[in-house]
RNA sequence: GUGGGAGUAGCUCAGCUGGUAGAGCGUCGGUCUGUGGCACCGAAUGUCGCGGGUUCAAUCCCCGUCUCCCACCCCA
C-alpha cells in the first residue's frame, strides 16, 4: 500500500440516488418511527386493521382507479412492461417456428401489449420469418444463413413481452382492489384498515415533494354512508396531529356533490367562467374546459377577486347531499372537531364525492397540504366489486416530518445507555458476557471491538453519547465488583453483577 | 413539462479584475500505557458536479449537460 503506486488507479464512476429520491438516516429515521408508531397506536384505538398492498399492480387498476386523465395516471407513473416468462426464453433452431407462432399469437391477442416498438419488432420478425423458412429444409444449416437467425432472435428477445404494471402513485386503489379480491364485503361492516408506506410519481421535486415519497392513509369500506364515519375519519386524523403535536394543523372541509349534482354545478360553473374568461389568466382558462373546479383552487392574487364572485357548490347540492354535509359538520362539532368551510377546496382525483377534506400545516412552503382525503363511494363499484360506500385519507409523511422538524418537534438523538471500557484479556471475557446481559435486559450497549485505553474508551463513551461508562479492567475482573461511571458528573461507584443490572433498571 | 437560484473536503463555506485550492467543524492518531468533555500537535480525504470551448494558463469567462433548492403546473 505505498501512496506512489495507487494514485493514478481510476476511480469507479459515483452512484448517486436517483431523482427526487434520497435516503434517510438516523438520526432522522428515529422521528420516521415515532411517526409510523404513533400511526399503528392512535388507528389502532379507533379499530383500524394495518393492509400491506404490493408496490406495484396493473397499469389499468390505476389507471380505471384514478383517472385516465389525471397528470397522475397521464403522465407521472412510473410504468413499464413486465416479462413474460411462460415462454421458451432459449429456443433452438428446431423449436425456431413453433417459438415465433407463439410469439405472433400472443401479440395478437394481446397477452403481449401492442406497443410501437412491439409492432414494428413483430413485422420485422415476420419478414425474416419469410425469409427462414424455406432454408428449413437444408440440414445441417450452412453458415451463411446462421445470421440471419439470430437477427429474428435478436427482434423477438427485444419485444416487450408481458402486461405493464406501474408502481402505485397512491394506494387507495390498490386497498379497493385488495377489498374485492379477499371478498372483504363478507366481513361485518364496515372494513376499517390503514396502510403506509412508499408511493411513487415522476414530478418535479422541490421541497416536500419527492419522487418517492411516503403516504400513511385509511380507507373505510362498505357500510353505511353515515356521516358519523366521515367524522369519524377525519377525528381519527386530527388526533394523530395532535399527538405528533403538528403545530398550525388547520382542517378544511367541502362537499363537491354526487353524481347527480356535481355535474349539474360544473355546468353553471362553467358558464359563469366563460363570461369572465378574458380577466382569467391562461392555465384557468384552459381549466374552463378541462377541470372547471380546479379554477376555484387558483392561487394567482388577480384572480382571487373574480373567484370569490363564483357561485357555491353549497348552494347547489342536490337535498341527499345537502343534508348529508350538515350532518358531517354537526357531527364534527360533537366531537370537538375544529374546521374551515372553503367552498373552494377540490379534489384532483376523479373518484372523490361529496364530503372532502385537506389539512395544512407550519413550514412547508407552496406543498403546505399535508393531508388529503374524502369519500368515494363509486370506486369499488367502478373497480369490478360490489356498490360499496366508501372514504379514506392520506397522509403525506415527507410532509408531516418536515413540520414536526420545522417546529422542533423532532426528538433528541439518543445515545447510548452504557460503553463498556474494556482492558486486558480478562476483562474482554467479562465485557462480551456483561454486554450480553445488559442488551437482555434491553439496554443500548456499545462494546468497543478492540482494547483502548481508558483515557480514549471514555473520549469514545462521551461522543457517543452514552449516560454510562462500565469500567472493567483487572482490578474489578479480580475483585468481582464492577465500576460504573456516570458521564454526566464523573461520579463512580463498584456494583456486583446483579446489583449493577438493578442500579441502571432505576436509573434509566 | 416551464421559469429562477445554486453546485469547491464528510458538513458549513472562503478563494481580490483567470496563474492547477484553503479555513472552521467533524473524523483518525498523538501529548495521556486505570479515567472523558478542555487545550495543544499531527494526519487523511478534493479529477473545484460532468463534458466541451476561449486562453500560454480556467474553480473563476462562454456553451452544453447532470444534480440539488425554490416557484409554476399538479398533488400528499
Amino acid at each position: 500500500m505505498s501512496e506512489g503506486t495507487a494514485k493514478k488507479e481510476e476511480k469507479p464512476r459515483k452512484f448517486q440516488a436517483i431523482r427526487g429520491t434520497r435516503d434517510l438516516l438516523p438520526p432522522e429515521t428515529a422521528l420516521w418511527n415515532r411517526v409510523e408508531q404513533t400511526a399503528h397506536a392512535v388507528f389502532g384505538t379507533f379499530g383500524f386493521g394495518e393492509i400491506r398492498p404490493p408496490i406495484f399492480e396493473p397499469t389499468g387498476l390505476f389507471a380505471r382507479a384514478v383517472g385516465g386523465e389525471t397528470d397522475i395516471v397521464s403522465k407521472e407513473m412510473y410504468t413499464f412492461v413486465d416479462r413474460y416468462d411462460r415462454l421458451d426464453p432459449s429456443p433452438t433452431v428446431g423449436q425456431l417456428g413453433d417459438y415465433f407462432e407463439k410469439v405472433k399469437r400472443l401479440y395478437e391477442e394481446e397477452k403481449i401489449p401492442k406497443t410501437p416498438f412491439n409492432k414494428i419488432a413483430v413485422e420485422e420478425a415476420q419478414a425474416i420469418w419469410s425469409k427462414i423458412e424455406p432454408w428449413l429444409e437444408d440440414r445441417p444449416t450452412p453458415d451463411a444463413q446462421i445470421a440471419t437467425f439470430d437477427r429474428l432472435f435478436v427482434f423477438m428477445d427485444a419485444m416487450q413481452l408481458g402486461s405493464e404494471i406501474s408502481l402505485r402513485p397512491e394506494a387507495t386503489a390498490s386497498v379497493c382492489r385488495a377489498y374485492i379480491e379477499h371478498g372483504m364485503q363478507s366481513l361485518p361492516a364496515p372494513v376499517k384498515l390503514y396502510y403506509m408506506g412508499p408511493m411513487f410519481r415522476r414530478e418535479r421535486p422541490q421541497k416536500g415533494r419527492y419522487r418517492q415519497f411516503y403516504q400513511i392513509g385509511a380507507e373505510v369500506l362498505g357500510g353505511s354512508d353515515a356521516p358519523a364515519i366521515d367524522a369519524e375519519v377525519i377525528e381519527m386524523v386530527m388526533t394523530f396531529f395532535d399527538r405528533l403535536e403538528l403545530q398550525g394543523a388547520q382542517l378544511d372541509i367541502n362537499s363537491i356533490g354526487c353524481r347527480e349534482c356535481r355535474p349539474k354545478y360544473v355546468e353553471l360553473l362553467r358558464a359563469e367562467l366563460l363570461k369572465v374568461k378574458d380577466k382569467l389568466g391562461p392555465d384557468s382558462q384552459r381549466r374552463i374546459e378541462t377541470n372547471p373546479l380546479r379554477v376555484l383552487d387558483s392561487k394567482l392574487e388577480s384572480e382571487q377577486g373574480i373567484i370569490a364572485k363564483l357561485p357555491g357548490i353549497a348552494d347547489h347540492l342536490c337535498e341527499d347531499c345537502a343534508t348529508h354535509y350538515a350532518a358531517v359538520k354537526h357531527q364534527l362539532e360533537m366531537r370537538g372537531v375544529i374546521y374551515r368551510e372553503n367552498w373552494r377546496l377540490v379534489r384532483g382525483l376523479d373518484y372523490y364525492m361529496r364530503t372532502t377534506f385537506e389539512i395544512t400545516a407550519q413550514g412547508l412552503g407552496s406543498q403546505n397540504a399535508v393531508c388529503g382525503g374524502g369519500r368515494y363511494d363509486g370506486l369499488v363499484e367502478l373497480l369490478g366489486g360490489p356498490p360499496t360506500k366508501g372514504i379514506g385519507f392520506a397522509i403525506g409523511e415527507d410532509r408531516l416530518i418536515l413540520s414536526l422538524q420545522e417546529s422542533g418537534k423532532a426528538p433528541a438523538p439518543k445515545g447510548r445507555d452504557v460503553y463498556i471500557a474494556w482492558m486486558g484479556d480478562k476483562a474482554r471475557a467479562t465485557a462480551i458476557r456483561a454486554a450480553k446481559d445488559l442488551r437482555k435486559a434491553g439496554f443500548s450497549v456499545e462494546l468497543p471491538p478492540v482494547e483502548q485505553k481508558f483515557g480514549k474508551a471514555l473520549g469514545q463513551a462521551d461522543k457517543l453519547g452514552a449516560r454510562f461508562a462500565l469500567i472493567l479492567g483487572d482490578n474489578e475482573v479480580s475483585e468481582g465488583l464492577w465500576t460504573l461511571k456516570t458521564l454526566a458528573d464523573g461520579s463512580q461507584a463498584k456494583f456486583t453483577e446483579p446489583d449493577l443490572l438493578e442500579h441502571l433498571r432505576k436509573s434509566l
